[in-house]
DNA sequence: CTTGAGCTTCCAGTAGCTGGAGCTCCCATG
DNA sequence: CATGGGAGCTCCAGCTACTGGAAGCTCAAG
């Protein structure tokens, strides 16, 4: 599969793609034309990094989770280790994110979508704020 | 409070804060000796800043989300259009990071932990990719 | 009144793309 | 078989979002 195909699949621009395997996070075959050639299973990790990256996580830490279900050499514990660190990390962010929804649920059942700029709401916002803090 | 004070209760660099000052994501006030002086409400937007940053919005979709509970003169239906668009980003979010987290956890459970290369849950981990794609 | 931590501005550098120029390649159509 | 266009290639300049450092000012403690 060549990289405009792999784009499309990935979610990630070819560009994109490119910059990637130049920084040494992917590596792709090459056809006999000099065409970059994605396996399936290149696509997935591309798709992971696509999902990582939205997520806030730098492309180092994507080094470190492609990683994980990569390097079959690496030691168990290691994996265990990274991947332990990494839970924390995705459940703060999973408890941020579910503050924030909240957040922002509330305040589009209780506004009323029209043109006044009333929004009974925005007044707690301040409060959760700071009750997070 | 002086910008050291509220990079440490932000989380954020004291570098990070002027420049968000400079791209105008926020004000300070002045001291009478030029010192940034900041007000608990800037803190929680700084805060605020800070957690949306790590969840992967741009600063321009950070500058969005500062204007739904800070812009009293905006519309309701914009803030509820703005806030119902953002609102499904964040769903979105939230669906893969929970992915990540259970098969990091599924990772974490089914590996030994010791030296032993062999981890039986990461052969199943393309699978699950190939099940999320 | 000095010392040092913390503040100021400004500027150079880095990470992570993004878009474009100038080229080649492939394939469908005339 | 030629040819036009879309997609690939490399290389490079530019952009976003910081990051770190220099040079200088401020303030509180000794």
């Amino acid at each position: 599969m060549n990289i405009g195909n792999a784009a499309r699949q990935s979610g990630l621009p070819p560009n994109t793609i490119r910059y990637y395997e130049d920084v040494g996070l992917l590596t792709a075959d090459r056809a006999a034309n000099g065409y970059r050639d994605y396996s399936s299973e290149e696509v997935h990790r591309l798709r992971s990094v696509q999902r990582s990256r939205s997520l806030g996580f730098s492309v180092e830490e994507c080094r470190q989770l492609l990683s994980l279900y990569t390097d079959r050499d690496r030691a168990s514990s290691d994996v265990k280790a990274i991947a332990t660190e990494k839970l924390g990390e995705i459940d703060r962010k999973i408890t941020e994110l579910t503050g924030l929804r909240n957040m922002l649920g509330h305040l589009v059942e209780n506004c009323h979508g029209d043109a006044r700029p009333e929004c009974p709401i925005i007044d707690g916002l301040a409060a959760t704020t700071r009750r997070t803090a």
